[in-house]
DNA sequence: AGGTATGCTTGATATATATCAATGTGGCTT
DNA sequence: AAGCCACATTGATATATATCAAGCATACCT
């Protein structure tokens, strides 16, 4: 379903699900080779995304959900009022899109962080599939109630965390995502600016750079710009009162 | 899939969907007939719980989703720290337990606020059906997106509303789904405590009880315990910056 | 390269809401 | 009916974080 920003592919973008390397993480789930083909035929994977373009945005018609391959995608939605509000951040191997399903019509707008490439799967067609293959369904299900739980995770730490809490579950929990795709735990880029930090997480922006040059001066991470290592993942975890992957998950 | 409160049984609590006055809030779907009975064959509608007692519980094995008879059943879950957090209100008709079927197992609890009936889904069985019946699963799936954009709606104002905001959010939301109902907009009973909103709102009881006190001398609501009315529908949505149910839905 | 916009950091101050503390109220129990 | 308990309200104070303001760094464009 997805592909790894390491193997750009010869023949445009043409690749499988079945000889992608994030396929563990999009698609954890035994489908027969045959179907595989199947599900690798209604996948359209369009050409990247550069920094800044939408993929959908809010109100569009649901037609798809998205399989991150590379690069980074942030979904948001706007208030009455025109304030933004991030609802998530989207890193390879990851899905999103599935809000839309209940209205139709999209309730967020998702926009490329940096250039990126995604795989687009017709919903219409994914859920016949899912009829005929009840593992599939399964994962579907599986995934939305995913998806709820990382928004329950989010929902605890916006009404309880203080905002150094915040921003270490946050660094723990791309952190763990990394980790997934057999990446670093310790050392990484920060695909998003403070300003969407801060508002995905609640947070003024000048917070959350007080919170960054505190966790510093207390030597549990590095930052340099959006260069992140994390020095004490013990003082981390505690400073941030969870465990290191038990946090704000993908959304 | 549920019966209305005033419904009372006679043959024990064996009514079937069909003539459930819920049906179009928690079934809104076309099954056939047959399809209905099969559906009805499945679900258990047990003995009601009596106020306080746990539908289920974090971490229990996740067998079965619920639909709410009468009454209000509130989920929540509980921090690393011991801290419980309000995670929704489940007003006859709606469905909760959705959380779970990633994991195989519950994330939140649910407990009943009064004395509430529920119909219990087996889970696999209505995975089964939903395979055979297109409109089924597809119901499901909007289902759970609800849950999510209702997640999303709390997270957004979580993160970005006010105190007052937040409570007049709560009661549009209370009231557009009573409304839903065929019940009052204006008038209701709030089934919960102080406590349970503020925890479910991000907020301090004190702050709570203050907030009710001032939109009451602003004439744009009543309280009366846990009685209240809505005197200005117009302010109240002006003072919570959203319309009357783009708020704060099941969830 | 230089200039300009954009994002980031840091400091001083304001403020909404939490916390602490005390009193009030309604519903149960015996 | 009295007494008790959980719940709710109200007031005084504390505090974390927002806001305002300024300077600094970085990336971007011609």
């Amino acid at each position: 379903m997805s592909d790894n920003e390491a193997r750009i592919p010869s023949r445009t973008l043409n690749v499988s699900c079945s000889d992608c390397s994030l396929n563990p993480i999009c698609l954890p789930v035994a489908v027969k080779t045959q179907e595989l083909d199947e599900l690798d035929s209604i996948i359209k994977r369009s050409k990247p995304l550069k920094k800044g373009e939408h993929l959908f945005r809010a109100s569009d018609p649901f037609k798809s959900i998205y399989a991150v391959r590379s690069g980074t995608i942030k979904t948001y939605s706007v208030t009455e009022d025109g304030e933004e509000q991030v609802t998530g951040f989207y890193l390879p191997g990851e899905i999103l899109g599935i809000d839309g399903i209940g209205t139709n019509a999209h309730s967020n707008s998702a926009k490329s962080l940096e250039t990126a490439a995604v795989c687009e799967i017709p919903f219409d067609q994914l859920e016949k599939m899912a009829s005929a293959i009840p593992s599939l369904q399964h994962h579907f299900f599986k995934l939305m109630s995913q998806e709820i739980q990382s928004d329950q995770q989010l929902i605890m730490l916006l009404s309880k965390k203080s905002a150094e809490e915040r921003i270490g579950s946050l660094l723990l929990s791309i952190s763990a995502r990394h980790a997934k795709r057999g990446l670093s735990a310790t050392l990484f880029r920060l695909p998003m600016s403070r300003n969407d930090i801060g508002n995905f997480l609640g947070l003024a922006v000048e917070t959350v750079s007080r919170v960054f040059t505190r966790l510093q001066k207390q030597n549990i991470i590095a930052v340099d710009g959006k260069e992140i290592e994390i020095l004490s993942m013990e003082e981390l975890c505690h400073s941030s009162n969870g465990a290191p992957q038990d946090t704000v998950q993908s959304a």
